[in-house]
DNA sequence: TCAAAAGTGTTCACCGTACACCCATGG
DNA sequence: CCATGGGTGTACGGTGAACACTTTTGA
């Protein structure tokens, strides 16, 4: 019965990533244009294939590290897709991932040997096979996800003001919220830490920087919080 | 660069099911004694391979048909699980889905040319390879799911008792509910229909027989309810 | 001095939670 | 008549939601 393994049909699995990033007032993705058939020339997430050496995690930090030059970048594992016809050259499975990166702290680094480009994700381009698909769930994930581990902080500068984190959390659930509720909600998770230090970009009083307290966070998260905005 | 395909490592692509089922107080798992190599003899999920022909949502459907004689029931992708060694014979990526069955109604058509056996979640056997983690992540999924979808009525019969729905959300959860407080949350998702007919066989005054509406519960899905018990 | 964004508290309605007694029936 | 499980309502505290004015400072 060993040998029933021999039997069974080998695919292709490929590893998709929606990469979220988060510029002023808007949630964007990052698309590549694809240099190669099919749908060459057609918008596409950023994707590549699993090796043999390799794990699904790996593999994903791997591709985009590769397409992007980022490096220590949040990432979770969303779905696979596996229509029989969503690759037409060869079947193959698409193991989903999405990946937070902070769009300042990264810009430079992109990969300039690939076309690729932040979307804001109502304005994104058609894309091939079901990517689409890919980033819709993706999407919903992130809303669910922010309302259970402070993630949404991936998305930030490691210095942020409440503002921008409202503006944040109003781009992933897509609606407008209250600032004094948000920031006493906020405050109640007690994971920031509010610094001396005052933003002084954005208005001519200027406005608290806040960090993220990964210590705090810590102790907290066991107990697996949520956040009703 | 369109035979740039050909090079990349092909995978055998399992899918292991995580069957959930409830009998009075318990929430339990459907287990097969493996009668193959490696690591015949030992209980595992109920699984199998995906053929070129189907996605995974059909081969999920075909393999706890074949193995069980089940039909029409609710699964759910859970995760895939990737690690190099996870199988020891080839490497094989598994995706993992749960199913959730009602052990009355499927009891009888339970197919005896396998070893299959119901097991209380927390008093199974210890499974191979990595279905031990797999089982906790979809215990995990199904908390959550509760909360948001009615979904713990897949798990009993058509009919039902206030007292059964309740013991079920405990099992589920882990935790002992208050049944007037547990009652009027129910009530207030207004998906149940309480009938006419009672169940005489828990108790001597008889409690009860309730049925969910699936109109009803169609009607109001749409925005999404959520349940906190 | 004024425009533009920052910062700050209170009130109300609703919901989650804790809690205890009577009811119906078969043996 | 009594033992067993079924069924029901209320009071309290906490939290989410709505809401408006003052502060700072550069131009």
């Amino acid at each position: 019965m060993l040998n029933s393994y021999k039997t069974e049909d080998k695919v292709l699995l490929a590893v998709d990533c929606i990469i979220f990033g988060f510029d002023k007032d808007d949630l964007k993705i990052l698309l590549i244009k694809r240099d190669f058939e099919p749908e060459k020339g057609k918008w596409s997430l950023i994707g590549g294939f699993l090796k043999r050496s390799e794990n699904l995690n790996e593999a994903a930090t791997r591709i985009l590290n590769h397409l992007t030059g980022f490096h220590d970048i949040y990432m979770e594992q969303l779905y696979a897709f596996s229509e029989v016809d969503r690759d037409p050259v060869e079947r193959t499975i698409s193991v989903a991932y999405y990946a937070l990166i902070n769009v300042e702290n990264h810009t430079e680094e992109l990969n300039q040997d690939y076309d690729a480009k932040w979307f804001s994700v109502d304005n994104a381009p058609k894309l091939i096979f079901d990517h689409d698909q890919m980033v819709r769930r993706a999407i919903k994930r992130l809303r669910y996800r922010t309302a259970t581990k402070p993630i949404g902080f991936e998305l930030l500068p490691e210095k942020f003001t409440m503002r921008q984190l409202q503006k944040l959390y109003e781009a992933i659930l897509d609606k407008k919220l209250d600032k004094r509720n948000f920031i006493s909600k906020i405050n109640s998770l007690d994971v920031l830490v509010k610094l001396e230090e005052k933003d002084m970009m954005s208005s001519r009083k200027g406005s608290y920087l806040y960090k993220f307290d990964q210590e705090k966070y810590e102790e907290k998260s066991s107990q697996n919080f949520s956040l009703n905005l």
